[in-house]
DNA sequence: GAGATGTGTCAGTTTTCTTTGACAGGTGTT
DNA sequence: AACACCTGTCAAAGAAAACTGACACATCTC
């Protein structure tokens, strides 16, 4: 029963997560993703009580950080529900981690351009 | 060598520890003192190539997560000198996980007051 | 058609975080 | 005394995040 090694993250992809879950709409949101499964958007908000465009945003920086993925599905009527759900996650918090990640920090961080570049 | 339980951590707990690392500078500031051992201020400073005040408040920050330690010491000559230390820390960063803590995140994190009155 | 539901985005405000330069104080050495 | 090092704090500027209201567009139901 025991697990396939999860490989370090690299330091950006670490930064990308905790600063993710380093707030408080974020953290109740994996939460309740967690605890209630799947969800839509308009309905997830009124569960958490914040509105629609925040909640918009704040799962779009989740996503980013590959913490949750979001489909967008077809109800039997035809109408447009975007579904997200907790991506399984696992990390051994630690200073060691730390110290490994961050060795692997690009200091750019923004620039989309670079992957595509270079 | 089985370690004893930590126990979960309180949301506020968690959250602070998480919005504490989600930082390039803190993350390295970590590093840096979980590879090389305590270290005093100014030193820190240089190795990191940040300004002292600016590395002044992310210590406050990691400090007040708990990630890390400070203590003021005085050298021989009676020299004040702030070495600061990283506290062993473990965290499973699990979907689960953050459905505990989610639970015990109270909304105000704000007012140091609250403790002291009540 | 009107009203309820779902999707998405945008612009602008507000708030928070980050960063810097300047200052004040201390001790020890040349 | 002048210099090099240590500590700390503050205010102001700059940048990034968070938040809100309004809009546009779909589908289903009454």
């Amino acid at each position: 029963m025991t697990r396939d090694p999860v490989p370090d993250p690299t330091g950006d992809e670490l930064l990308a997560v905790l600063a993710a879950l380093g707030n408080p709409h974020r953290l109740r949101i994996v939460a309740a993703l967690s605890e209630g499964g799947r969800n839509y958007v308009s309905r997830l908000a009124r569960e958490l009580r914040i509105g629609r465009p925040l909640l918009h945003m704040h799962l779009q920086r989740l996503e980013a950080a590959g913490l949750v993925t979001g489909t967008l599905e077809l109800s039997e009527g035809g109408k447009a529900m975007k579904y997200y759900e907790v991506t399984p996650f696992s990390f051994a918090l630690t200073p060691d981690l730390v110290a490994k990640a961050a060795r692997t920090i690009t200091d750019q961080e923004k620039e989309t351009v670079k992957e595509s570049a270079e």
